[in-house]
DNA sequence: CAGTGGTCTAGACCACCCT
DNA sequence: GGGTGGTCTAGACCACTGA
């Protein structure tokens, strides 16, 4: 119940262990330093060796840590993160160091077309939010922007007009935007996207298709289209093949044969 | 030391239980069944509560089940994989039913250009295996593809002429390709490229720049240039932030104030 | 209430690494 | 050898769930 901000130190004792390693890593240990053994921590803490193990397991899972069998346990180089996140253009523009602007195109409740009616998984023609946008970086343009929402999910999402951040306002209606599949493909720009985007005569755009899912089920489609000369995607490309069952004990290089 | 194939068995009691657990839920649990209790395990298999507790958290931290306090451990549904993996050209056109073909326009070694250099952290100038080809699908052009591979790290890795599968080639010399980093963009293609790729006077293709890394570093730096009405890039997104110290204990839906 | 997972103890022996 | 992590035991009490 204590619904304090910092200060949760853990009534659990494998809590304050934890909370004592990050600590440490972060403040006086760097990248590959060792921290204190698992009985030194034993004694430090007067507790089980089981629950220091406890406390290191579950830094080690989430990659700060690493443990050497008959060596020690290290501090591990930040891992890649290979996972790409559902961002907002505002959080990107934000990260590349851009002031995002928007300009609201269209807003209000249509009848879904058939392709995103398909996409969301609900009848053909049934209501949906629909809010069209141009976006800016730092005053120029770049992207044009269509977004739909089934009207089911929350009717009241558009009451006090277009919201400016769509997955906020997802959120707050009960539907936090959980994660999502995005295509990404080069295309010439249609007319009035070379309009909109105050692009010349030739210029190519990257059309970014995307689904958002919350824990209820698809809630929203979308299709950006970036002026291709001030946009790109950074992807990381993780290891090939997800050993089907690795265990994380065993795996001895699996050597598997391949023919292609 | 035992070289053999499956029956790896597994000394340990934990890996007997996981063992068990895996065949369990892939033979005859279906999702969300439960599985046998952790008491009723430590009977059938007559070992102590930790150890079916540690066969079972390693399956939990592979996403293969669910705990939830108070009420058991189930079978959980697949989990999506947030992962976009590094993969050949032959096994992205294997993966949509089409057939692979390739023809080599370049191959050979050269100096370094600036760039290249760059990015792989060579001197410029310093010799590099250079292989440019050009891809089909089906044999309808796709792509024109260029890689740069520095002559230290392999100095035999042409000697056959080029490799069918650079990637694989690069496996048989010792640097296994473990992670890469590719951006995406959308542009005009140059003239030669609109022949190579049969592209009619407008389209737009999409730009692939990649690093590939092994253990020992980056290995290679390549170029691809997709016809953008053949080619497109799907991109699972993963839910936002970070939770910077989540521990996977306490989490009690931080609310998060945003102001974006 | 009975049953489940969550935390914890105070030992034990083994496998591995380094010197 | 001496130190480190890896596995394992046979209990214990707590917190939560569901009937």
């Amino acid at each position: 119940m204590p619904s304090d901000e910092d200060a949760q130190q853990a009534s659990h004792k494998y809590l304050k262990v934890r909370d004592y390693l990050v600590q440490l890593t972060t403040d006086e240990l760097g990248v590959g330093d060792p921290i204190p053994s698992e009985r030194a921590l034993t004694q430090r803490f007067g507790v089980s060796r089981m629950t220091i193990r406890h406390a290191i397991d579950s830094l080690v899972s989430e990659g700060l840590l690493e443990k050497i069998q008959g060596r020690g346990t290290f501090v591990s180089a930040p891992r890649m993160d290979f996972e790409v996140r559902l961002s907002t253009f505002g959080e990107q523009m934000h990260r590349l160091g851009l002031t995002a602007s928007t300009t609201v195109l269209e807003s209000g409740a249509v009848a879904a077309p058939a392709e995103v009616a398909s996409v969301l998984g609900i009848s053909p023609g049934s209501q949906v939010h629909h809010l069209r946008r141009q976006r800016h970086a730092d005053g120029k343009p770049m992207a044009v922007e269509e977004a739909w929402i089934p009207v089911k999910l929350a009717p009241a999402l558009f009451d006090d007009g277009p919201p400016a951040s769509l997955y906020e306002a997802l959120r707050l209606h009960g539907h936090d935007p959980r994660w999502g599949e995005e295509t990404l493909a080069a295309d010439s720009p249609t007319d009035e996207e070379r309009h909109l985007l105050d692009m010349g005569g030739r210029g190519a755009v990257l059309r970014a298709t995307r689904r958002t899912h919350a824990d209820s089920g698809a809630v929203m489609f979308s299709r950006a289209c970036f002026r291709g000369d001030r946009y790109q995607v950074w992807v990381p490309l993780a290891p090939p093949q997800t050993p089907v069952t690795p265990s994380g004990a065993t795996a001895t290089t699996t050597t598997s044969k391949e023919d292609s």
